[in-house]
DNA sequence: CTGGGGATGGGGCCC
DNA sequence: TGGGCCCCATCCCCA
């Protein structure tokens, strides 16, 4: 018995001393755990306060140049900005200004809205720009072959720089292309706006043969087809004709006297190597067959240089307009679906549509027209796109109703929405929307449009050009829109207001978002669990969240 | 006056 | 929330 209470004892003891010895190992467990977290607290805070301290220092320096640039010759300081933004060192040349071209609207969408306020800075050339071979209405501050050596060398580099980017493998490159591509373009922005306009026009109206299109192309007198219906040109196989540019040949009264121009010629299946080697210029190749893509479009005016175009022989019955081929245009790989059959019969007979209209007949040989045959998934999504804008057609024509009557007698009627319009012309364009008709391609990518000016403004994506800038801040801009947008960033403008809650938003689809929160909802299901959220961001942190790991 | 074509703006979707 | 970019329509200029 007293063995056994002597074992107790000591069995307490040991017990106790274990504990003790526990409980001290813990303590010094969280204690070190306690000093390795506050030490990294520590850290922490020391590097919010060296961040804390480098904001401060950037937003004295923007406060600075705010105030810099509020003064006249805005255009340098910002210019100036921009490339510190971008982390260029020097600001090179900046004597020439923006210079807004006069009269016609040459520039459009490339024209940077950046205007020199200031105005104290010395034009030097006044130019107004058209392309370089706009016909009749070029004008330009030089005489023809008068070539400005640096102006020369600029754009030639202009376009090596932006061509070698745009040759590039997307795979390797395409994270830097557009920013390269930009950073080409503010490099010189301050000092030749004006020639980087030059530039771009002469990218996207490359060619300086002054023959008439009509002549290059085989053409009647009047730039048109020979005869309505018999032969249109359309874009397609490059072998048949190509562009050519001579920037370095010399000859430059061969070529319009502009070494960076380009012109038509017949080019020799044989000697004519493909892909992108084939185009060492940005001034020949894909954009030369962006410019047949864009003008070959029923007929050609003079704008149609440098086209890449084959010719197709249009189905004619009797003495009836050419009418649209729907089977040889969706069987040419450009369809949308085989839904469109239905609209054949409908176009045959709509005498509304121009008898130029844009067949679309894509050549065997364009890596795009094989990117959206009938079969491929993507038309299919193509058309329930057209349902959809048919709906919206139709639904705006019963709003904005049948437009007969008004200012402009507009007797051209949709074949589908009976909307109505002012020439043929538009009709056809109009009526794409319902068609699915798009006959303008980017050579660059899979991408099709229905407006020739959608492409222009697409073409944009791969060259980086962005005209439009932010005076508030170097952010740049490829759509005007989207710089309209971006200010209200500035001025804080939140115009989209819900009608159910006080919250407003600076866009529509914001707003469109938001409102699903009352309506109650739930569009996005996750696929994963099923779990329904009313937006898509909800959707996306909610995957993240709870199946990143699958 | 009309038609053709480019420029442009608003709307919308997506990331 | 901000930006990229496409769609569609209208405006405007010019021949």
């Amino acid at each position: 018995m007293a063995d056994c209470m002597v074992f107790h004892t000591q069995i307490a003891s040991i017990m106790e001393v274990l504990a003790n010895a526990a409980v001290s190992e813990i303590c010094k467990l969280v204690d070190d755990d306690y000093a390795v977290f506050r030490l990294e607290i520590t850290q922490t805070q020391k590097e919010n306060r060296a961040l804390r301290r480098k904001l401060q220092l950037f937003e004295l320096k923007m406060a600075r140049e705010r105030v810099l640039a509020s003064r006249p010759n805005s255009v340098k300081i910002l210019d100036r900005y921009r490339a510190m933004a971008r982390g260029e060192g020097h600001f090179t040349k900046g004597h020439r200004s923006f210079v807004k071209p006069g009269g016609h609207n040459t520039w459009g969408d490339d024209q940077p809205i950046t205007v020199d306020e200031g105005s104290g800075i010395t034009t030097q050339h006044i130019i107004e720009i058209e392309p370089a071979d706009a016909g009749p209405g070029v004008k330009q501050e030089r005489s023809e072959g008068e070539e400005d050596p640096r102006h020369s060398r600029v754009k030639q580099t202009r376009a090596a720089e932006v061509h070698s980017v745009a040759t590039e493998d997307p795979a390797t490159v395409q994270p830097r292309t557009q920013r390269s591509v930009t950073e080409v373009r503010d490099r010189h922005k301050s000092e030749t706006d004006t020639e980087t306009l030059t530039v771009t026009q002469r990218l996207l109206h490359t060619g300086s043969d002054h023959r008439s299109d009509a002549e290059r192309l085989g053409l009647g007198p009047l730039g048109c087809p020979p005869a309505p219906g018999s032969e249109y040109l359309l874009y397609g196989n490059p072998s048949m004709r190509a562009v050519n540019s001579h920037p370095d040949s010399g000859d430059a009264s061969e070529i319009g006297n502009d070494p960076s121009c380009s012109y038509a010629t017949e080019m020799d299946p044989g000697n004519m190597r493909l892909g992108l080697e084939t185009h060492t210029d940005l001034s020949r190749g894909n954009w030369n067959r962006y410019s047949g893509s864009v003008y070959s479009e029923g007929c050609l005016d003079e704008k149609g240089e440098g086209l890449v175009v084959e010719e197709v022989t249009v189905k004619v019955e009797g003495d009836d307009p050419p009418t649209w081929n729907v089977d040889s245009h969706l069987g040419d790989g450009h369809s949308q679906g085989g839904d469109f059959l239905d609209y054949r019969g409908s176009l045959e007979t709509n005498q509304n549509v121009a008898t130029h209209s844009p067949l679309h007949a894509l050549g065997d040989h364009d890596p795009v027209s094989t990117s959206m045959g009938p079969s491929d998934s993507h038309g299919r999504i193509l058309f329930d796109q057209v349902l959809k804008s048919n709906d919206r057609a139709r639904a705006q024509a019963l709003g904005e109703g049948e437009t007969l009557g008004g200012s402009k007698e507009k007797r051209f009627l949709c074949r589908f929405c009976n909307k109505g319009f002012s020439c043929p012309q538009k009709v056809e364009i109009h009526q794409r929307v319902h068609t699915g008709v798009k006959p303008f391609s980017c050579t660059q990518c899979h991408m099709c449009f229905a407006q020739a000016g959608n492409l222009k403004r697409h073409q944009r994506v791969h060259t980086g050009v962005k005209p439009f800038s932010c005076t508030q801040c170097p952010m740049c801009f490829a759509q005007a829109g989207d710089l309209k947008r971006h200010q209200r960033v500035h001025t804080g403008e939140k115009p989209y207001s819900c009608t159910q809650c006080p919250m407003r938003f600076a866009q529509a689809g914001h707003l469109k978002m938001h409102l699903k929160v009352h309506t109650g909802e739930r569009p996005f299901a996750c696929t994963h669990c099923g779990k329904r959220f009313s937006e898509r961001s909800y959707l996306r942190i909610h995957q993240q969240k709870k199946h990143s790991t699958l």
